[in-house]
DNA sequence: AGACTCGGGTTACCGCTAGTAACATATTAT
DNA sequence: ATAATATGTTACTAGCGGTAACCCGAGTCT
C-alpha cells in the first residue's frame, strides 16, 4: 500500500545515506580535511549530484559526518565522566579518553576541528563566534551540564560552570594539538600535567628565586 | 652607486609591500578569513600576480599579514604578563587584554585563528598538528617561557610549563570564543572566572547534595 | 642616437573547486 | 500502455589560487 512502499523507498534511501557516510568517511581519513566532493562520489561509486541531493550542499556533508563521530566521542567522554571514581580520576580519565581518541584518528579529528570555513559567502558579516567547530561547541556545553549537576559553586553556578566547561575543553583541545604535533612526552605525563593544571598548582607554585635582582 | 641603487629600490619594495599588507588588512577586516586574492589585489588597486610576486602565495601573504598582528597583540601581552603585580593580578590583566583584542576587532583575530586552510595539497599525509594557528603556538609558548622563568615548578618544569602554556592559552581562547558569540556575562566576569578556574577552585568546591541517591 | 636590459604592470589562461540544470533511465501506480 | 517518481548521468557555470606570456617606460652601454 502507501505506507509500506514510502517506508520501503525511505530505507532504501538511509541505507544509501549511510553508504555515502561511509565512503565519505573513507575519503576524509585519507585526504584530510579538505577531501573534495569529487573524491567521496568516486569512492562511493556515484557521481557529484546525488551527493548534493543527499545532504544539500557541502557543509550539510560535512555536519552529518561530524555529527556521527562527534556523537562517538561524546559517548565515550561520557562514560568517563560518569565512573565510579573520585574527581581526580574521573578528570584524568576524560582527559585520556579524549588524546587517545585524537591520538588514533588524527585525521578525523582534525577534520571535526575543522568543518565548514564558510559557505558561498551568505551574509558573511557578524557570525564571528560561530567558526569554532561544533565539536568544541558540544563538549563545552557537555562538560559545563556535568559540572553544574555535581559540583555545588555557590551562587551564578550555572554561569561558572559553562566558563569552566569551554574552558576545560579549550585547555584539552589546544593542549591535545600541540602534544600531537610535537610528541615532547607520553600521554599519561600530558595528563597529569593537565590534571595538576586544573588542580590549583599553578597557583601554588612558588616563585623562583634569583629574579631580576628586585 | 650600486648599493644606494640597490637601497633605493628596496626601499621602494618595502612601501609597496606594506601598503599591499595594510590593503589586504582592510580587506581581511571587511570580508573575514576568506577574503580572495583578487579582492585583496583589487583594494590595493593593482592585479594579482603583484601579490604573488611580493609574497610568493596566498599563505605566505597571510602569514605576513598575521605576524603584523601577532606581534601586536603579543606585546600587549608580555606588557600584562610583566607588570609589577601579584600572580593574580598579571594573569587577570592577561586574560583581559587577550579578550579586549578579540573583542575589538573579531575579525582579524578570526582570521588569525583560521590562517592558511592547507596549501595546493602538497603533502596533505601526516602533517597533523601544524594545521593549529600560529597565533596559538606562539602564543602558548611564549607563557610557557614566562611560567618556566618565573615559577618555581620543581623536576620536569620545563615540560611542564610548556603544557601548561598550551592550555592555558586553549582555554583562554575557547572560552573567548564562546563568550564573544554568545555574550553570556561580562569581561569581567569571563576573566574572574578563569582565573578561578585556574587558581583551583575546580578541585575545591565541593559535591553537590541530594546526587542520585548515593 | 640607437639597441638593450630590467623592474613594475597587465591580460589571458590553467586546473581545480562547489554547486546546478537538463537530460536519461528504471520502477511503480493507475 | 501510460503517467509519474525516484535515481542516475553528462555537461555546464562561476569563482578560486596560481602562472605564463606579453608590455612598457626608465635608465645604461656602446
Amino acid at each position: 500500500m502507501d505506507t509500506t512502499q514510502r517506508t520501503e523507498q525511505q530505507r532504501s534511501a538511509d541505507r544509501r545515506r549511510r553508504e555515502l557516510l561511509e565512503a565519505a568517511d573513507r575519503v576524509v581519513l585519507r585526504d584530510g580535511p579538505q577531501a573534495s566532493m569529487n573524491a567521496i562520489a568516486a569512492e562511493a561509486g556515484i557521481t557529484k549530484p546525488i551527493l548534493y541531493r543527499h545532504f544539500g550542499d557541502k557543509s550539510g556533508l560535512y555536519a552529518a559526518l561530524a555529527k556521527r563521530h562527534t556523537d562517538a566521542l561524546l559517548n565515550s567522554l561520557r562514560e568517563a565522566l560518569d565512573a565510579p571514581a573520585d574527581r581526580r580520576e574521573r578528570v584524568e580519565a576524560t582527559l585520556d579518553t579524549y588524546l587517545a581518541a585524537i591520538e588514533a584518528r588524527p585525521q578525523v579529528y582534525r577534520f571535526l576541528m575543522h568543518p565548514a570555513e564558510g559557505g558561498t559567502g551568505t551574509d558573511q558579516g557578524f557570525d564571528v563566534g560561530k567558526h569554532s567547530a561544533p565539536l568544541l561547541r558540544r563538549m563545552g556545553e557537555e562538560l559545563a551540564q556535568v559540572i553544574e549537576e555535581r559540583l555545588d559553586l555557590g551562587p551564578g553556578s550555572q554561569q561558572l560552570a559553562r566558563v569552566w566547561g569551554h574552558g576545560i575543553v579549550g585547555m584539552m583541545h589546544a593542549a591535545g594539538d600541540w602534544w600531537l604535533g610535537e610528541r615532547p612526552c607520553t600521554r599519561a605525563q600530558l595528563v597529569k600535567s593537565l590534571a595538576d593544571l586544573l588542580w590549583g598548582r599553578l597557583a601554588a607554585a612558588g616563585d623562583k628565586v634569583g629574579g631580576p635582582g628586585f
